[in-house]
DNA sequence: AAGACTATTGACATCGTGTCAATAGTCTGA
DNA sequence: TCAGACTATTGACACGATGTCAATAGTCTT
């Protein structure tokens, strides 16, 4: 990282400082304070290029406090990256209980607004597959099923107990395809959000119509 | 790494070895056989797991030598990459002349295959956003395109000259879509390949037939 | 105000990386 | 066949980042 110099806090020459060189708080504020720091740190740059240096000279406090309270650098990025990725919404089940096109559009724009809200900072994530990370990648699905049981409510393909697993699995793939195209239209900006809306609303559409029926069939190809 | 021990290459004890104490080799050779070592370990381990004194024993070289012939472990890592993601099929060409779903069926065909013969041990990278790398996230673009311009092709979108930019970008969107299915099918084995054929193609049939036509419409959402 | 409690510090040991001068195979010409 | 040039290869070095832990110093209790 290239950071401001050292800046102590206190090294005001001439000037007498009036709060204790140490600052002592609750261990929650502490906690939170440094969560804080390094969340936005993270937000701006790569997890190489943050070190735990920069992290603490942003919270201004000792760097072993971090290891204190965090256990190392890795649990706080992933404790970062789980608060970053839950779905804040959860107004989950206000469907409208019309045809199937209907219900399909109110998802997409649901989710398209809870991503709206949170600017899509964390969307670059890679989900789904990312450098073969086993704890990663298990907080990025864990983050992921909320949309996608919603998904799986507005295509009302909840009854089918069958091939659940099965369904699930496309409505991932699907969820990627979302997370993909809200890239493109927050993060590029090389598509507007109606485009973006029609594009997953009408694939969507077709799994719900096409592909998920087709389970079932199996067909050699 | 959790790695053999050490395991020097001539510490055979009571037994004079032949060959001299360096092998001196070809620099072409020698930064293959590099290569491949690393290449190895990157795929069996996350890029931080793999330390280059791990690649360096693998090789059974002076760990120097890395930086002597990839400058970095970070380059070293992205040639490998580079090499992997490279879509290996140049037989873009040979498409069907008949209806839409042909071309398409085809161009899925073609696609699953490609991945099929690689084994998908690649398909994990995240690819399309990663931890905000622009070097690593413009080779996976850059190996992405060829497959996009097929998929255009196969959609009989290539003379759409207006939007295509647009265009792209929802092709480039539904690659990310079939990367993940191709993940449910090749890694976790959760999908079939007919079924994940079935869900390629209903998908791109829906993004050709209703949500390229949708990007001159911009009705409001 | 004395002492207990604990939040916070800073030094230490360890490890990974990149650099670079020194070393030692290999090839050439006499 | 041998000296000497050429260069592939090594190993030590400096640096930075991480995690640990005993020492330190705010803060609260009595």
């Amino acid at each position: 990282m290239t950071q401001d110099p050292p800046l102590a806090p206190s090294e005001v020459p001439g000037v007498e400082l009036q709060e204790p060189r140490r600052q002592r708080l609750n261990p929650d504020e502490r906690r939170q304070q440094i969560f804080d720091c390094a969340q936005k740190l993270f937000t701006d740059h790569p997890y190489e290029d943050v070190s735990a240096t920069d992290i603490a000279a942003a919270a201004g406090v000792a760097r072993g406090l971090i290891n204190h309270y965090f256990g190392n650098k890795r649990t706080l990025y992933l404790e970062v990256i789980r608060v970053n990725s839950t779905v804040s919404e959860v107004a989950v089940a206000r469907l409208p209980e019309g045809r199937l096109e209907d219900r399909i559009d109110a998802a997409v724009r649901w989710y398209l607004n809870s991503l709206e809200r949170t600017g899509g900072t964390w969307l670059g994530l890679g989900s789904g597959g990312m450098g073969r990370d086993p704890d990663l990648e298990k907080i990025l699905i864990d983050a992921e099923n909320a949309s996608v049981e919603l998904l799986i409510e507005a295509c009302q393909l909840s009854d089918q107990l069958e091939h659940r697993g099965q369904i699930r699995a496309m409505i991932r793939v699907y969820a990627q395809l979302a997370r993909s195209g809200a890239r493109e239209w927050l993060l590029r900006k090389t598509l507007t959000r109606p485009q973006v809306h029609a594009l997953l609303a009408s694939t969507l559409l077709a799994i719900a119509r096409e592909a998920v029926p087709a389970i079932t069939k199996d067909l050699p190809h």
